[in-house]
DNA sequence: ATCGTTTATCGTAGATATACGATAATAAAG
DNA sequence: CTTTATTATCGTATATCTACGATAAACGAT
């Protein structure tokens, strides 16, 4: 139903993440780690948004932009693959750089090991 | 208000977490893997249970059996904190073992680290 | 058997999540 | 300026989550 077309647009993949700052973590109180886990682990309680970050993660960053191709690889209407990529942006997975007529989308750079960090810490640190 | 009494039983701490076991993760496929991942995540996705995987995880061996401290760790009425103990049991966190009047909980062992081996496989692995 | 303690479950109300189609907004292309 | 492609947002329906008080269930103590 989707036709594919082609942009004829060179597109520029611009989509630098913002690092997460790891030190960041060590300065935070623990009440303020446990409540930043509790949210980015949010944004991994459902298996579509999984998928996305996977995606994203998976891919060499000068590939790193899907835009619409996340809506094409799942099974959901485009309107809740938008939904889903708004609570991964809100929970602090992704970024979002807009680029002409389509959305870059890539992960915070270092926020896989930024969880990893967080959940030590919040789960067994101090 | 609430009474604190000391349980005339002496209670054996017989809370003993089956451990998860790593190795199944490899045989896991990777559809497997990602709804685990987001099943685990829900279970973090709230800050009194994170805090309530803290409690356990934090403690020593012997003393791992909170019962009815958590519910006076946290600012929730006992049905609201059964519920979330109850999530966490369903997600694959806690267990619970009942030890006369009341419930023994801990974590699973192994989970944390059974926990980020998933992450890294579902985000990244393959 | 009865009482008190502990925990789970029920019922319920309000909030949040999830999914969809329809529509608006943005920007490139013609 | 108009059309097309892409994405976000709106409106809506349904489901799940979260919290609470009330009640039930289990068990030790008396």
């Amino acid at each position: 139903m989707r036709a594919k077309k082609i942009l004829m647009k060179e597109v520029k993949f611009t989509c630098k993440a913002n690092p997460v700052d790891l030190n960041e973590i060590g300065k935070m109180s623990i009440e303020e780690c446990k409540r930043r886990l509790a949210e980015l682990s949010k944004g991994l309680s459902h298996p579509a948004r999984v998928e996305i970050v996977r995606m994203l993660e998976d891919k060499p960053p000068e590939e790193r932009c899907v835009c619409g191709d996340i809506v094409n690889a799942l099974p959901l209407a485009q309107s809740s693959v938008s939904q889903h990529l708004k609570v991964l942006k809100e929970t602090g997975w992704l970024q979002g750089e807009i680029d002409g007529p389509c959305v870059c989308y890539c992960t915070v750079e270092g926020i896989m090991e930024y969880y990893m960090t967080l959940i030590k810490k919040s789960l067994q640190g101090e």
